[in-house]
DNA sequence: CTAGACGCCAACCGTTCGGTTGGCATAGGG
DNA sequence: CCCTATGCCAACCGAACGGTTGGCGTCTAG
């Protein structure tokens, strides 16, 4: 078996994932990713250095494959609106993230901190200053956050309502979603206070 | 000292609500409540039997303490508007609730099962029921989950607006909050499955 | 060809976990 | 006044926790 590294870097990340989603941060064991990863625990400390740390390197890793590419296509709310609708996509197709962003904000001391870490994070909020007309990119950079969280929320909010509903249809939920989170963007966008206007 | 075995156990589940709403469960050792309440840990299992039941039995006590004559006034949507809102302001009052539903939707099995089992709640879809029309108790009781749910998730996305537009009185955040979950409660009415209509 | 750096693992460390036990003190019925 | 049931606690249990260590095998620079 040839070494690679890089891969084992990867399974530990992708195992760290997967645990942490479905048991939380406080609840999941070192060894239990390790075994899952198939890889002996001591690389967690070897690359990562603490738990704590690592948990930070898996979010950040997951953020980074959930933004990436992910830009606004033309200008206006409109745009902002078919944005979410695209982000709402990539959290369906891996329901693991929402639930990571959803254990960083109760059970860790910075709410959202990976979120402002995130490398995408700086790019698409400039496309969103762009398009919006917001003034800085300070907070520009927390309008992006509160959309993403407002998205991470709805759906868990559709989540409750197929439960409700059972008989729902995927695709409505999704547009239910898009017209919550672009009517909330907006709201968003009317309550922040926008210096030098 | 007099021997006052209801002090104890109330001091016991106050605790619990304290370090579980902080920590969640997997975080929350049954030591750290123990000395929190000043109280033996074995008392814990006498009364409650396992540190998972007795996080149902602390939940369960906060949620009768929440909806405790807390009763829908007058008829029609609006009326469950101001139901919403009234409900807010208590989960306002004392977050450590919301806090506590958000781990159970989270790190527990069954998502939800103190929320149906709390004594209060029949009493209350009934009044829901009587006021939107909705034909049987299941799917009242079901409404009122999704509800007490969207509130929930409202209590989030108002913590968020917070951190986004600092300078937000919270009058405002609170009617922001309230039609927010009208219009959700609306939506789920709309798209929830009404037999023989 | 060889020396050392490095990826990796088995085994181990002290601590803390959820849960149990034995006994002391007290309350209340006979 | 005693006897039993019960509230309560200190001490303890095996298991699992986050984190460390020593050494084995394998790459690679010189």
């Amino acid at each position: 078996m040839p070494r690679d590294t890089t891969s084992t870097r990867e399974r530990l990340l992708d195992a760290g994932g997967r645990q942490f989603a479905a048991t939380g941060f406080a609840g999941t064991s070192v060894d239990a990713v390790s075994r899952d990863a198939g890889v002996n625990k001591e690389r967690i400390y070897a690359y990562f250095g603490s738990k704590r740390r690592f948990f930070d390197h898996v979010l950040t890793h997951r953020l980074d494959g959930l933004l990436d590419g992910l830009d606004l296509d033309g200008h206006g709310e409109d745009a902002l609106g078919r944005w979410a609708g695209r982000l709402w996509d990539r959290y369906a197709a891996d329901p693991d993230v929402a639930r990571l962003l959803a254990w960083e904000s109760l059970e860790l001391d910075e709410p959202a901190a990976a979120v402002q870490r995130v490398s995408s994070c700086s790019e698409v909020a400039s496309h969103l200053r762009d398009a919006l007309a917001v003034p800085d990119d300070a907070s520009a950079r927390q309008l992006l956050l509160s959309v993403v969280m407002l998205v991470t929320s709805a759906w868990t909010l559709t989540a409750l309502t197929a439960l409700v509903a059972p008989g729902t249809a995927a695709a409505a939920r999704r547009t239910a979603v898009v017209e919550h989170a672009t009517a909330l963007a907006r709201a968003t966008l009317l309550v922040s206070p926008r210096p030098g206007r």
